[in-house]
Parts: structure tokens; sequence; C-alpha cells
DNA sequence: ATTGGCATGTAACCAGTTACATGATTCC
DNA sequence: GGAATCATGTAACTGGTTACATGCCAAT
């Protein structure tokens, strides 16, 4: 029961349909809610038939039509008692952490490649959240922004997701300095220094 | 299918029972993938109809027998093929910040307790984190350690999940500042920089 | 002509969660 | 005496993933 506030959330932003909303989830969602389009669309389907969405169809042209979701004030009050009730604990499930968790009796050099692959991601990741963050700041400063704006819990998100793949590069390289120290073709390098503060 | 090779890996710690599997899960997997009790039995069952765990009986005088599970060389081979192969995206689900995208729509009373509450236990988190890690230095330095240990695995992994809670801690902390500063019962305080470098 | 984006869905399956159940022991 | 810990499970359910299917339009 968890999707459905994600995705009353996101709906915040405005309505959308369900193929938009998977973009939304893809873009700035993702941070801390993965979703797929199946998910979705089941779940509109669920928060319609609850009164939580209300959808009416949009017709195209040179398009195919599509359906827009909409919260209904029934979705607001739902939302509103999530906020104010018990929060569980994030679940996390990385299989890049496994593998580095099972690298002393792994392939050393996938592992490494692996890394070496989140740290692409990261970067990338990183760009967008940037491109993202001046996007909504639209000129002011961070200060004028969170005065002034209607909305900052999209902001508060995006800073998160920020700091997290700030910290997924950081300790990437570490890892795979640490990593090229361990390989058998070895050459010696300056000590990688982990632990931070 | 990505459960069993995080009770793989877990399992290269030596040999354990789905409870103690369980309690491992707790305090160090729980950085990287999350288990119920429940699931770790159900598929413990099948690691070993795959022939990926052997199982023999422990029996215990003062308390119940229990089946200590351990890796075979067929799980060895398992596991290593598993670092070989791609790694999927990982999948983050976190309700504290589907409640911060809502913050605006939703009670920001609240969700400054959520926070709050967060904070504690990350504080608690990176307490634990640097006990483990001072058991595994066992009175090294971190690049004696890197260079002479068996196993790095669970030294990396736990590093992620240490600098994951001093993210959490830092940006939990501006988050509260810059709720308190939007509250109607408002006192200035000095701005709060969330941007970092 | 074919790839890629827009737009929506069904069906089958697999993974994860919750509730419940048992029973002994140790610690307070 | 009661709570916490050790130890393992069943059953029912909910949530999530994968594969497949459709069809049109725009761009190359």
């Amino acid at each position: 029961m968890a999707l459905r506030h994600a995705i009353l959330a996101a709906l915040l932003e405005g309505e959308a349909s369900g193929y938009e909303l998977s973009k939304r989830f893809d873009v700035s969602v993702a941070n801390f809610w993965s979703a797929t389009p199946q998910q979705l669309y089941r779940e509109l389907e669920r928060l319609q038939r609850d009164g939580l969405l209300a959808a009416h169809v949009v017709l195209q042209q040179r398009r195919p039509n599509k359906r827009m979701f909409a919260i209904t004030d029934s979705g607001h009050r739902e939302l509103r008692a999530f906020t104010a009730g018990p929060t569980r604990a994030s679940a996390i499930r990385d299989e890049l952490l496994v593998k580095l968790q099972a690298v002393d009796a792994g392939d050393s050099d996938a592992v490494t490649a692996a890394v070496t692959e989140r740290l692409e991601q990261a970067r990338g990741k990183l760009a967008l959240y940037d491109r993202l963050r001046e996007r909504l700041l639209a000129g002011q400063t961070e200060e004028q922004f969170l005065s002034s704006a209607d909305r900052i819990g999209p902001y508060l998100t995006l800073m998160r997701g920020r700091s997290f793949e700030r910290e997924n590069l950081t300790w990437g390289q570490a890892v795979l300095k640490i990593l090229a120290e361990r390989d058998p073709t070895h050459v010696s390098s300056p000590p990688s220094e982990l632990a931070g503060a």
C-alpha cells in the first residue's frame, strides 16, 4: 500500500497519464521509489476505483489518446493521512554491493567493471540532478527559493538523491583504487582513505 | 533470484542457521539487502534443494536444535558466476522520502517528527558501523588491513553503509532547519546550504 | 523500410510481507 | 511470573517482475 502514496506524491506535480507518470518516476521519483510501468498502470486503476484519482480521456490527433489522472479531494486527504502515519524503514536492494561483499570469492575483474559502470551511471545522474536543480531554482539562490516556493518537497528529495550519487562517486573511486592495489598486476599508488571524517 | 546470492555472500562469513543468518542480515547485510526471516527460511530450503548449500543438524542440550547451512562447491561456483554476470540497478524504496516529497500537501509537523526519528536511527547505525569497523580492523590501520586481510568485501560494503548514514545525518539536519524556517511559528536562523560542493 | 517514441494493457509468475503457531530457556 | 531470546516453520495474501501484445506516428 505504499506505491499508492508514491503515485499520489508524484501527481502533486500535476496530472499525468500512465506513460507520463512512468517517465516522471524514471527521472525524479527514482531516487526514493522505483516502479515499472506495469505496476503504475495497475495501481492507477485501483486508485481511480477507490476514488483517490479522477481520470479523463484526452483526445489527440497525431498521437494515441491518453487517460490523464488527477488527485481528488479524497486523494489529498489520503496523502495527508499518510504523511501523519508511521514511517516504515527503507528497503535497499543493491546487487552491486552483494557482488562487492562476495568479491573475495568472486571474479575481481568483473566486479571492478561493475563498479566502473556504476560510477558512470552516478556521474550521469549527478549531471541530471544538477540540471533539475537549476530548473527548480530558476535563477534564484537556494535561500530565496526555499522561502518563496510553493513546494519545497521535490527540492528536498532531489537533494537527497544528489548527495546519494555524490557518495556513490567518492566511494566507487576509492573502491576501484583498493581493488587495483589488490590485483596481481599490481602497481603501487597512495593510500585511499575510505573512512572519511 | 537475487536473494540467493545475498545469502551465499553472507555465508562467506561462515556457516549459519536460519536464525543466525537473519541476525547477520539485520546488522551487516541490511546496508545493501533486506530480507525477513521467513524469506530466508524459504530460500535456504531451496538453496539446499538445489545443492548450493549443505545442511547439518547441530544438537544442543539447553537450546532447540538448529540446522547449520554451509556453501558447497557448487554454491561457490554459482556465487562466482553471479559476480561475473550483469548487475541490475539498485531498487530504493524509502517511505520517508515519499513523505518529504508530499510535505507541502501533508502534515508538516508529522514529517518533521519522522525526519527526527530517522536521524536518531542514522546516529545509531553510524555508531554500530563504527564498532563493526573497529572489530574488522582489529587494531590495524585501514591501509594495513586492506593489504593483509583475507576478505575485504565486508569492509567495502560496510564503508558504503557508513557513508550512507553519514549523508542521512547531514541531509536530515539541513531538512529539519528548512522545515523549521517554513513553520508558522517562525524563528530566524542562518541559511542551511543543502547543496554542498 | 525500419527504428524509436507514444500509449496502453493482459497474463503468468515470482518475490516479499503479515499473521499466526510452537516450545524451550534464560534473564530480570 | 513475565519478557526476551533461541529456533523453526505454515498459510494466506499482497506486491513486483517478465514476457507478450497492439497500433499509430515521426524521423532517418
